[in-house]
DNA sequence: GAAATGATGTGAAACAAATCACAAAAAGCG
DNA sequence: CGCTTTTTGTGATTTGTTTCACATCATTTC
């Protein structure tokens, strides 16, 4: 029944962001048309993968003309479903989750944290905003604001507790920043933010590079490394 | 001469992060050797690919009698240069900032931020036990600690100066918090953590999964979910 | 309005990653 | 000691992803 689910992102939707990120910037610009090949340029890739990728997402633009930037952009809110609001929970005031609840591109994206929760009865009270709950509130909210999506910042030893709490309660997307895998049903959703490992693989590549210093061609190196 | 760097963990990398954190949680229960399946069934990958992984790693074990698990330590350690320990400077002390300066695991990791800094000069006096200089003390701080990697959480808008100035003082490593794409040269190494897109990814799944509910079987749903 | 141009969109080809299958080594056992 | 069992390590195969190549369409030009 329940199984490790790993974090789930197709590299294809990781550059969707990027273009669409790329696609903002330049609306502000005032341009009104983009080529894949402004995109490619803007964001590292190749203006084939663009294409393709678009292709996978249905997105379609003009032969000739590009992509009208105002239609590129609407596709894409309704592919993420960002022209209606999402609603989201946050479990754990901490450092983290103190950090998270004051982030203003959350809310900007229209993904609003509704309300956030602690067990520590020093944080219930308002803090930037957002209420602070104990978690025998959690059913309640969830429920009234229709959440499907939380965030999770609470420690190591509690995620998995919380997690079964939170899909008891009708919650099927996690984002995960305590470093365990967590067990749920397949048709959950996790996507484990795992800060100490992104740190240490820089690491890692920064000491690989320091050994092959001195190799003039350093595609070499990049050769094995995947975005 | 400065061109967009991409995020770039390999996944075997990644992979093997997991097998690690696995194999340290064994261990303090006691465990002294390992078969490539039993991590595999923590992980949730197959246990070929666990074999596969080590041997990209160069990570031998013994026909029969699996890995000692002192040995795979050691080994990894090694591999990520963990018995050494690495500086790090954290440059930014907002919310972010403050939050990651607090984390406790990347000490344990032997991941130490010795410094961190910040423009404005409210915040720079100590918190949290490690010093906040003002950028000007920069070049003196990396130079002293030999310091390679940076985590940068400043905003968006400050962001490429700043790794333009990390880059001329001796950087090579960047984990970089701010949702822009940062132009660095080819022997930089930037991995970028977009907590937004992390947070829309899911939300992107979650619905997907809503729309195919009532569908048997949810495989088809993960045949095309990468990990 | 036909020809040239410049972009998209998508099968085909090349490349990369994961899985499979099995040989080889080590350990246990009669 | 030789037979059986168990597990690693890695070529071979399959599956997945990116790049290539070009047909197709829209626009401009003559
Ligand atoms: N601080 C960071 O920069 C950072 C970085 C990466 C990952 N993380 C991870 O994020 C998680 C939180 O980190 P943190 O630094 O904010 O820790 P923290 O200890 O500051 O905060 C954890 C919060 O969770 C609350 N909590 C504990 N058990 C709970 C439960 N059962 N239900 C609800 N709330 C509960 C605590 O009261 C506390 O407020 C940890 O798993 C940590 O490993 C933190
Ligand atoms: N807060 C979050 O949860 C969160 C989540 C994801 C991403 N981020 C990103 O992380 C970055 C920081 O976010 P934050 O919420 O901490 O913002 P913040 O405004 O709270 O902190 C930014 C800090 O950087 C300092 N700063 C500004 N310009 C600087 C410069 N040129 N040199 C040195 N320091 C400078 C500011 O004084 C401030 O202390 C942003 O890019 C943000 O998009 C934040």
């Amino acid at each position: 029944m329940k199984q490790i689910t790993k974090s789930v992102i197709k590299n294809s939707l990781k550059r969707i962001f990027l273009y669409r990120a790329c696609i903002v910037r330049l609306k502000l610009m005032g341009v009104e048309k983009v080529f894949s090949y402004t995109l490619a340029n803007e964001t590292g890739v190749t203006s084939d993968q663009v294409r393709k990728d678009f292709s996978e997402f249905s997105i379609k633009g003009n032969k000739r003309g590009g992509y009208d930037i105002n239609d590129l952009l609407e596709k894409m809110e309704k592919l993420f479903h960002r022209n209606k609001d999402n609603n989201i929970v946050l479990i754990g005031m901490g450092n983290m989750g103190l950090a998270l609840s004051k982030y203003s591109k959350f809310v900007q994206r229209h993904m609003n944290i509704v309300a956030t929760f602690d067990i520590d009865p020093f944080k219930q009270k308002m803090r930037s905003g957002i209420p602070v709950y104990s978690m025998s509130r959690l059913k309640e909210i969830i429920e009234r604001f229709k959440v499907k999506v939380a965030i999770l910042a609470v420690p190591e030893i509690s995620a998995q507790e919380v997690v079964d709490e939170l899909i008891r309660h009708g919650i099927t997307g996690i984002v995960n920043f305590a470093p365990v895998l967590l067990k749920v049903p397949p048709d959950v959703i996790i996507n484990n933010v795992n800060l100490c490992d992104e740190l240490e693989s820089v690491i890692y590549y920064v000491h690989k590079q320091m050994k092959v210093n001195g190799l003039k061609n350093l595609e070499l190196l990049y050769r094995d490394m995947k975005y």
